[in-house]
DNA sequence: GTTTATAATTGAAATGTTTTAATAAAGTTT
DNA sequence: AAACTTTATTAAAACATTTCAATTATAAAC
């Protein structure tokens, strides 16, 4: 089970190393019959040159950077994506993307990868737990490795591009109140993200300058996946009584928000009739979803050209430039889901 | 402007390259003080160990696959992705997603990155148009790099994982014959798909099956994407006199369907009961859509799978083997779209 | 039949790191 | 203070390819 290399090729075919590298790399002027001869020899040895070895010696001129996203499905994070692309195209770079599925093993794997890979940089979604384990961050700030994150991560500094949850959540939450409502939810998010953090705070600050009182009942963790939040919602609704229903729903995303418009129309709750709910995002389909959602929009693209940006600055740049840290602002755009009571 | 390597670092700080390469490594046998030394000799000199060259000694023994789509914000993609990294990491494998938005261009430059940047195969929805230019995959094929295709493309033999398009709408379109349809579209999509053609291939072969007659204006080119085929959905009903309206649509996609469906309401044309409408796909969106879509699913994440599982096989592979089609059946599901008229 | 031009091929050097064996310095035990 | 250990460091080899200048074979021209 030995590795083939371009000399057993050589070797087995009665030619130099050169004359193979020559086929291998479309050369004119090798004859065709050796060109034949050499290839059907690589078929046999099902021989597959190693991209590595010939990369050191000219270097790539390709291009390229990574980004780690939290999951692949989810638009919210895939309209980043398209952001960083559409910026590191305009400036001859590759984008790959990778998902880490929230889980803080391939987030490290993935950044080791890129790295070791020859990817020029990384924007990543990290992952922020409790005790968030950050030393493969340090590792890259070690070896200079260029990074942007998506969301601010205790203990660190680096290149940061985030939003202001605090100021959105805030914003629909006054704006509910100031429209009458008083029974106020906020549906959170996984602990895993620091968006979910800033947004019970953002929910919470609401609350201390208006002359309704936080409890902490208030705040419900129902996951922001579709289908647990939808049987979540639901197990919340049926365990209440009718009086006690909420006017308005805060919610953390809105798959989380499509999940429980449809829990709440299974239950018979008419939306926005007897309950507001708000989304967080504005993904793509809740904007084509037929009954509009009211949301707070996050910048996607712009999140994602701003980190290209940044990074690619640093990847260009000879010498350490200083950290810089983007806060992007929120829209909260009412549309359908959310009702005025006043 | 020249390249800092891992010499010119050990230079600077007045001790050799194993040295520099033991701190990079965080072995643990340096002295601090020197650690620190050569540390701020890096920064300064804001030196970058270059990965390729580090993975040339020792072989990386990360395996990664890579995946290259067509559109990273059409659900499709991204669920048969998902179905990569899953089995792919079943089988310690990580994933790199990249995008050609329908690029030629593009498509070519993933691959040749791919394959330079010692990534052990890759899956391709390659685009087909017309004259399809694939000499990337012939050098691909040359260099025995393993690579499955998810759309078959003429003039090239390789591993293909698919669908069985014609079947596909034809079960369909017969439903809609078989429940008192007369006046059916077919909305197609766009030609750098081989789907389109096979689908519209389909649609043609339920109607020589039947007593019905098909004539070429039932096919209507309106696009994919939902913006365009918003406007053209309206644009093709505003010059149209009610009496000629179809009864029903086949969609070339949900995301069309889902423009489809929304441009009929904005006109006010109920669905389904004015007009019947067939999406293809079964994204996950469309699923969770209120007004549940009659659709073709596709199975997303078996394909992804199944291409998994064969380029897995063949990276391992130490002989070339030979290439596999596989081509996985599609199910038609009846949700609310559609109505029976008969 | 010798020279010249051209096409095909060779072999060594170069690429930037990690690893390994060898060595020097410092510390510990007798 | 000699002998041995441990710690810190060095120098050279190894990795799989590409490149480039040098060489040989082949064909054409004289």
């Amino acid at each position: 089970m030995k590795k083939i290399t371009i000399e057993d090729v050589a070797k087995r075919a009665g030619v130099t190393k050169g004359t193979v590298s020559a086929v291998i790399n479309a050369k004119k002027w090798v004859k065709a019959t050796t060109r034949d001869h050499i290839l059907s020899v690589m078929k046999d040895l099902n021989f597959r040159p190693k991209g590595i070895a010939r990369n050191l010696k000219n270097g790539v001129q390709e291009k390229s950077i990574g980004i780690i996203i939290k999951d692949l499905n989810y638009p919210f994070y895939t309209a980043i994506a398209a952001g960083v692309k559409e910026y590191a195209n305009s400036k001859g770079y590759y984008v790959m993307v990778t998902s880490s599925e929230d889980k803080h093993e391939q987030e490290k794997a993935f950044s080791h990868l890129f790295s070791v890979k020859d990817i020029k940089g990384t924007i990543i979604a990290p992952i922020v737990e409790g005790t968030s384990e950050i030393e493969h961050l340090f590792r890259l700030k070690m070896i200079n490795y260029p990074f942007v994150l998506l969301e601010d991560v205790k203990g660190i500094q680096a290149n940061v591009v985030t939003i202001d949850n605090l100021r959105a959540i805030k914003k629909a939450v006054t704006y509910l109140i100031n429209t009458g409502h008083k029974n106020i939810l906020h549906f959170a998010g996984p602990p895993s993200s620091s968006h979910t953090h800033e947004r019970i705070e953002g929910f919470r600050h609401a609350f201390s300058e208006s002359t309704l009182a936080f409890h902490k009942d208030m705040v419900v963790s129902i996951g922001s996946h579709y289908e647990e939040s939808l049987e979540k919602t639901k197990k919340y609704f049926k365990n209440k009584n009718k009086k006690d229903y909420p006017t308005a729903i805060v919610c953390f995303n809105d798959q989380q928000a499509l999940a429980v418009i449809t829990a709440l129309k299974e239950l018979k709750i008419k939306v926005p009739d007897e309950i507001s709910v708000v989304g967080n995002d504005d993904i793509y389909y809740a904007q084509i979803y037929p009954v509009p959602l009211t949301t707070i929009r996050a910048p996607q693209l712009e999140i994602g050209r701003k980190a290209a940006e940044i990074l690619i600055r640093n990847i260009e740049s000879s010498t350490l430039l200083p950290n810089e840290k983007v806060i992007l602002d929120t829209e909260f755009i009412v549309r359908e889901s959310t009702k005025v009571l006043n």
